[in-house]
DNA sequence: ATGTTC
């Protein structure tokens, strides 16, 4: 594999098409020495030569800086198929569906925060569930009203005054995704997604209060309504076990319907089958519910964290100028029109660990933003730094007009439990003034910042390959983890 | 990520 590799530049590296092994399309890995290592060290590289085998996968397989090992697929890994002549993958979207990011921002400075952060913190934590499996505290549906959920997205909740018509705009496709039914969702996914609407979940799900550390770029962040020493709110969660579910179910479909089509696979987690199929098509209308689901988990969240922000500050969510900068997903398979070798093709671009970045113009930006580019968030892990960036016309060119979502883990859960504790992790976090409150002590030490590689990083090679440049760096006060 | 290994 090794030998295969060959560097482009310092931020880029290259594994040619080998027909003899099955590939159709090189692999272009966006990355410096040191992360590419770490590439090599785990299965990102040979999982992303892996996709380079799927049928109808078009120009190259792209691997971003913080691509990591994957269920089949890497985490950080975009590929676009032939919308008519190629597949569609449920590994290659992700167990969690949808999983994202949203931002708010906030009018209140750090210093008028501090005072109150303990009881800012312990309001959020009994106010919205988070942790493995929690049903108590998330919104109360009706089978009917789950149905609404998925098909609507966002609009149904804010027919319910869980959103603002302005949350509506400043979510990625205005918060609900056509194409969705509830039809092609089993019975155990409903059952899951009925009481965990609104729970942040666990893992490196969290949602952390934050200051603005440091401006990049002041045109955008002033559009955003960031500026330093501001506090923001970030909320990093999925579709819970709903979009887990429906991965599950559809890998079995999909598996199950190989010899139908006649498709063979380097790796059975790669199970896929034709875009427009029968199976392909019902994968998707179920993706899509879940697309929508994970907005509302989110959505839900925000009204929640405002109410509790209101209560704690004694003012009003639009005295405290609570606004959604932005919410973007980054596990999902979107369809999308692409230059490739010279003509427009559509295609299925599957984006898992990776978010959209398209410069700015694109119909798809909310009006507010379309001059400057799409914002994109990287969330950090506890006591790391967050980043916003901004969509570029490079994205197009280099990743199918995609960025980094995350710093990528630098070593396995059990390996964190060897090299670090819980009581060492809290004492770490109060030192730099990082209140914090988990459900348990083991996502502490699974997501401490030490685990992860270095988000500045990841976020300074995004910037210099000219896909999303940096726009604000936010640096956590409080965290609530799962 | 995840009713933390159907």
């Amino acid at each position: 594999m090794l030998e295969h590799i060959k560097k482009i530049s310092s931020l880029e590296y290259r594994i040619e098409t080998d027909a003899a092994i099955g590939m159709n399309v090189p692999v272009r890995v966006f990355a410096n020495d040191d992360l590419l290592k770490k590439m090599i060290n785990d299965r990102t590289i040979e999982q992303a030569v892996n996709v380079a085998m799927l049928p109808g996968v078009q120009k190259n397989v792209v691997v971003l800086p913080d691509g990591h090992q994957g269920y089949g697929f890497p985490v950080g890994g975009v590929a676009a198929m032939d919308y008519y002549e190629g597949i569609i993958s449920p590994g290659s979207v992700g167990y969690d569906i949808n999983c994202g990011v949203r931002l708010v921002r906030t009018n209140l400075t750090e210093a008028q925060v501090r005072p109150r952060l303990e009881a800012l913190v312990a309001e959020l934590f009994a106010t919205i569930p988070a942790g493995m499996s929690k049903k108590e505290g998330c919104i109360d549906l009706s089978s009917s009203e789950l149905d609404e959920v998925l098909v609507r997205g966002v609009p149904w909740l804010a027919d319910h005054n869980y959103a603002t018509k302005d949350d509506i705009r400043m979510c990625e496709e205005g918060g609900h995704m056509e194409g969705a039914d509830p039809h092609a969702v089993s019975d155990v996914a409903r059952r899951r997604a009925m009481p965990q609407l609104g729970s942040i979940g666990s893992g490196n799900h969290f949602l952390e209060i934050q200051k603005v550390d440091k401006i990049y770029d002041l045109e955008a962040a002033k559009l955003m309504g960031l500026e330093e020493g501001l506090v923001t709110i970030l909320i990093h969660c999925g579709s819970r076990g709903f979009g887990h579910q429906i991965c599950k179910d559809y890998l079995v479909v999909c598996e199950h319907s190989h010899q139908k089509y006649g498709i063979e696979l380097p790796d059975r987690q790669l199970a896929c089958v034709p875009n427009l199929s029968e199976e392909g098509e019902s994968y998707k209308k179920a993706m899509r519910a879940a697309m929508n689901y994970s907005w509302c988990n989110r959505q839900a969240i925000t009204h929640w964290t405002r109410r509790s922000f209101e209560l704690v500050f004694g003012k009003s969510e639009s005295d405290l100028d609570m606004k959604l900068v932005y919410d973007i997903a980054h596990n999902s398979a979107k369809v999308e029109t692409h230059r490739i070798e010279g003509r427009e093709r559509k295609v299925t671009v599957h984006r898992k660990g990776a978010t959209r970045a398209f410069p700015a113009g694109s119909a798809e930006i909310p009006e507010k933003y379309r001059r400057i580019g799409q914002p994109t968030f990287i969330p950090g892990s506890m006591g790391s730094a967050s980043w916003v960036l901004l969509g570029m016309s490079s994205s197009l060119e280099l990743t199918f007009g995609s960025t980094v979502h995350g710093a990528g883990r630098l070593m396995s859960r059990t390996a964190a439990h060897k090299a670090y504790n819980y009581k060492q992790v809290v004492e770490d976090l109060q030192q730099k003034g990082i209140h914090l409150r988990s459900t348990t002590r083991y996502d502490v030490v699974e997501e401490a910042p030490q685990v992860y590689k270095d988000v500045d990083i990841v976020a300074e090679i995004s910037h210099r390959l000219g896909i999303a440049t940096k726009v604000a760096r936010l640096v956590p006060i409080g965290v609530m983890k799962g």
